[in-house]
This record gives C-alpha cells, sequence and structure tokens, in this order.
DNA sequence: ACCAACCCATCCT
DNA sequence: AGGATGGGTTGGT
C-alpha cells in the first residue's frame, strides 16, 4: 500500500496527498479503509490548507509549486488543463483543435493527470455527456467529478 | 532500436 | 453499429 505526505477527510472522501519536501506530485481517491493522517511537514500542510480553502470556496485559485511526470505530449495538454478557471468548462474536441490533435488523445492525456482537482481535468466533458474522469467512464467516480462541477456552479 | 498489436476519460457518419 | 483517430504501452525480434 501506498504511504502518502497525508491522507485528508474531503467532501469528495477521502484524498491521499503525495509531495517531496516542497512540491505536490500527486492527488489519490482513496477507499474509507485508509485512516485520515494528519500533515506533518510545513508544505504538505500548506497543500491541504488550500485545498480545504477550495472545498469552503469554488472560486479559491490554488497557488503550489507542482511536479508533473509525464510524456512531452502530456504535460502539454496539462498546462492548457490548468488555464481553465474554475467554472468555466472545455471539451475534448476543441482542445484537440487548439494543439492539432485528436480527441482521444486528449482523452488519453487527461486520464493520466497525477494530480486531479488541482489540474482541473474535471472541467472537460465531452461533446455529449460528462467524459470520463479518474480512469472511469461510470460509477462513483464520475460522481465526484459531478459534485466539483457543480461546487463551481457548473449547471447540466 | 524497431515494429506490430492492442488499449483508450472521443467523435463522426 | 462501425470506423477514424493519435498517444501510450507491451511484448516480440
Amino acid at each position: 500500500m501506498e504511504t502518502y505526505a497525508a491522507v485528508v477527510k474531503s467532501p469528495v472522501g477521502l484524498l491521499g496527498v503525495k509531495n517531496t519536501e516542497d512540491k505536490l506530485t500527486g492527488i489519490d481517491f482513496l477507499s474509507v479503509n485508509h485512516k485520515p493522517l494528519p500533515p506533518k511537514v510545513a508544505f504538505t500542510k500548506e497543500v491541504v490548507s488550500q485545498l480545504e480553502h477550495y472545498f469552503a470556496d469554488p472560486t479559491f485559485r490554488f497557488n503550489l509549486p507542482i511536479m508533473l511526470q509525464g510524456t512531452p505530449f502530456q504535460r502539454v495538454v496539462w498546462k492548457q488543463l490548468r488555464k481553465i478557471p474554475s467554472g468555466v468548462t472545455a471539451e475534448y474536441g476543441k482542445l484537440a483543435e487548439k494543439i492539432k490533435t485528436s480527441a482521444r488523445a486528449i482523452g488519453n492525456a487527461c486520464r493520466r493527470n497525477p494530480i486531479p482537482i488541482i489540474v482541473p481535468c474535471h472541467r472537460v466533458l465531452a461533446r455529449v455527456g460528462l467524459g470520463g474522469f479518474a480512469g472511469e467512464t461510470e460509477g462513483e467516480l464520475l460522481a465526484i467529478k459531478h459534485w466539483l462541477l457543480t461546487h463551481e456552479g457548473y449547471d447540466s
């Protein structure tokens, strides 16, 4: 089982926070058999604090140093994702046009986003329907995507 | 290093 | 329903 810098309770369930001394590297959605784990070092405290701010106020803008590990293509896509503000949505197909690739390839890159919520892949929707989230196309995780969107004011 | 086959959070006809 | 799509992974040589 993976070890986390912190495991925090949130309105969408337990979140596992992964980071180095000064860079955020990942966020996982955890099942209930994980125990909450309070942050120890200062940087982890800051990450948890900003997450709590966001859940209290959907317009809160994250300001955290982030380390994304991925292929050059994935980095380009993730960079685009971070430009989408809270309350705004994008489409796989539209993003694909913008960077001259296919909608499917965009979906592939989103699927591998290691830092959901903060790198806001939940703001990318399919032409018709929600699209997927955290690797799933149906089920509990998709409910989280929907929760995040309505939290940000999106009306389906 | 290359290549074939397969997998996908899509989209069009 | 079927096919085009393009990035990634895997497993072979």
